[in-house]
DNA sequence: GTTAGCACTCGAACTTTTTGAGTGCTAATC
DNA sequence: GATTAGCACTCAAAAAGTTCGAGTGCTAAC
């Protein structure tokens, strides 16, 4: 992009840009010079148009129709053009008023939040949890439901719960149970669940406990426990984007379902945009993760207390209302981040 | 219903059914003909599907086309002319080796059969959860995270966890959680999370509480802990029903999505069916609590040990392959049943 | 009771026509 | 030199018109 912009080009592609997202259609030199009072002619706004479709900043479906920005125009408008707006009242209300802990757990929480992301924004919105692998775990116990049912809790430090239903071959009495639990805890102690995972198999290999059956139980059973590591992901909304003119024929629309059903592109993406904190915008194919066109993707990251644990976004199609959704991002990733801070 | 259908009848019905489940289009007197070795001329066939027509089982969308079954054809279809094939054995296996415990939360569990259900009969997989009221309370637990964040677990005889993040005012000392968990541990053994709620009640009242305020403060938590009890439900496979050519125009499958948004419909419906045990099978507008037209339901309860516990089954169109869906809904209810057994 | 034959219907698919928003270019104007 | 009016041209989308064929109901023959 080595040529400047000049600041009446600016203007127009901005035009352009947000004619295009409050429309869906292709916008026309004519069209502009009605709704957005700059002081020319549609001949003139052609002119530059031109220049622009020559810089790859916009492009024409056909010869004879209007033009739409590509998303080469989209990043340079969100990097300096777009001014983002403070957050809507409205929105900032719905947000605080839906943003509660009060009798959710933490899955609960983030699924909630998912869906206010996705209703604040009108397209979709999307929440990685925390890696399991990142916790730090708290304390792990063992209930016993019957003869030979045992249900093993673990408890991380940040309050997620992760249990397992365990049937055992032969029946386990209690105090064994218990002695097993204070065995781990004391094992484990403020250790990630990562590091956990070594500690287990070292452990399982050191001579002192290799005699000791119970305690090999107790070292395959949390094993168990902390099995599944895979990142959980909230989506929400998908009705949203059928509203949106782009996706109306079948065909699309079920690419693009498909491509959802199948997460690991979207979590390979959030996973880059947990490197960095605060807000990321992934427009169109410069992301192509996502590899089917015109979507773009708005994160931030989440914290509880000093350590980044989640990314939360909305995903909508490339012509996204930035300004109005950039703000409700980064405001919601703030609440979430306050509501589970860690004292 | 007054007429008896003669054999012919039946066996022409019986194609018409068969037909459009497989094509999704009318069909017409020569296509059964053809293809089915009916020793009759179309004209006869036409005779007849005339008389099909006049009693309701068939309407033509317009004058000049094959014939489309109605809803009630669809009932007599399934009450007595279907016969239900064995499960197909691929089938079988796949759902034998995807229904494991191994290494997942009940949760987890019902999600992964809802997933199942979706992929072995191509249409959409729904699995209810245990209503929380139903269960039997087994025990609580506090565990302290930090100097002011507490979480409370509570377990049911089933397996099933409901854990809360509870921030409170003031610290606890870790020795009064414990006195708190064994005080509401001793009080609710034994009782249904539905009237444990109610004894929580009549404990508050009481004179002998009412001033310990430690204990006052117990059952307030474990109150927080058992709040929310809406029944959980896990629908998975939502793209395949993009596939069904009779939902392929944008405007119905939005109103498909909107409906299923919004789960309220689809919980009473589930619920009803809940009343009796096994197989059930709602067509179309037959219950028009699913409102939208050309849906069908195909339900079976599962069960831990003796209590029916909740329901799964399929959603698919009107005109789904109900031969094959039933004996797979049945399967998986059973072997669903068959692992949350308590021995 | 069954079937061949025939006129008729009507949506789907394909063509053709019309329309209008939009373009690029040139020449006049500021 | 930048801007604009004017004009011929383009092309997708909508509207109107055709054709096609699977299907029907009815009647008369088997």
């Amino acid at each position: 992009m080595a040529e400047q912009l000049s600041d009446r080009a600016k203007r127009i592609l901005e035009a352009v840009i947000e004619d295009y997202i409050a429309t869906a259609e292709p916008v026309g030199s004519r069209s502009i010079t009605r709704s957005h009072e700059l002081a020319l002619s549609p001949a003139t706004v052609r002119n530059v148009m031109s220049d622009l479709e020559e810089m790859g900043l916009l492009t024409s479906p056909h010869t004879s129709s209007g033009r739409i920005p590509t998303d080469k125009a989209y990043r340079l408008y969100v990097n300096s053009i777009l001014e983002v707006k403070h957050i809507a009242r409205d929105n900032r209300e719905e947000i605080q008023r839906r943003c509660r802990l009060a009798g959710k757990d933490m899955g609960q929480v983030l699924q909630e939040t998912s869906r206010l992301l996705s209703s604040t924004s009108s397209y979709m919105g999307v929440v990685m949890a925390p890696r399991l692998a990142a916790n730090v775990f708290h304390q792990i116990e063992f209930v016993k439901l019957s003869s030979r049912r045992i249900l093993a809790i673990m408890v991380s430090q940040n309050g997620t719960v992760q249990n397992r239903l365990i049937q055992t071959g032969e029946e386990m009495p209690q105090e064994d149970l218990v002695r097993m639990a204070n065995y781990l805890n004391e094992l484990l102690q403020g250790l990630t669940i990562g590091q956990v995972r070594e500690r287990l198999m070292q452990e399982m290999q050191s001579e002192k406990v290799r005699y000791d059956s119970l305690m090999v139980k107790a070292l395959a059973l949390s094993e168990q426990t902390i099995s599944s590591d895979g990142p959980e992901l909230f989506l929400e909304g998908q009705a949203n984007i059928l509203e949106q003119p782009e996706f109306a024929d079948a065909a699309k629309m079920r690419e693009i379902f498909r491509a959802f059903e199948q997460k690991s592109l979207l979590l390979d993406l959030l996973d880059r945009s947990m490197k960095a904190d605060g807000v990321q915008i992934f427009i169109g194919s410069e992301s192509h993760l996502l590899k089917m066109e015109g979507m773009s993707l708005i994160t931030s990251t989440y914290m509880t207390g000093k350590d980044t644990v989640g990314v939360l976004g909305v995903i909508g199609p490339t012509r996204m209302g930035y300004g109005r959704v950039i703000p409700i991002v980064d405001y919601t990733a703030k609440l979430i981040s306050r509501l589970l801070e860690s004292e």
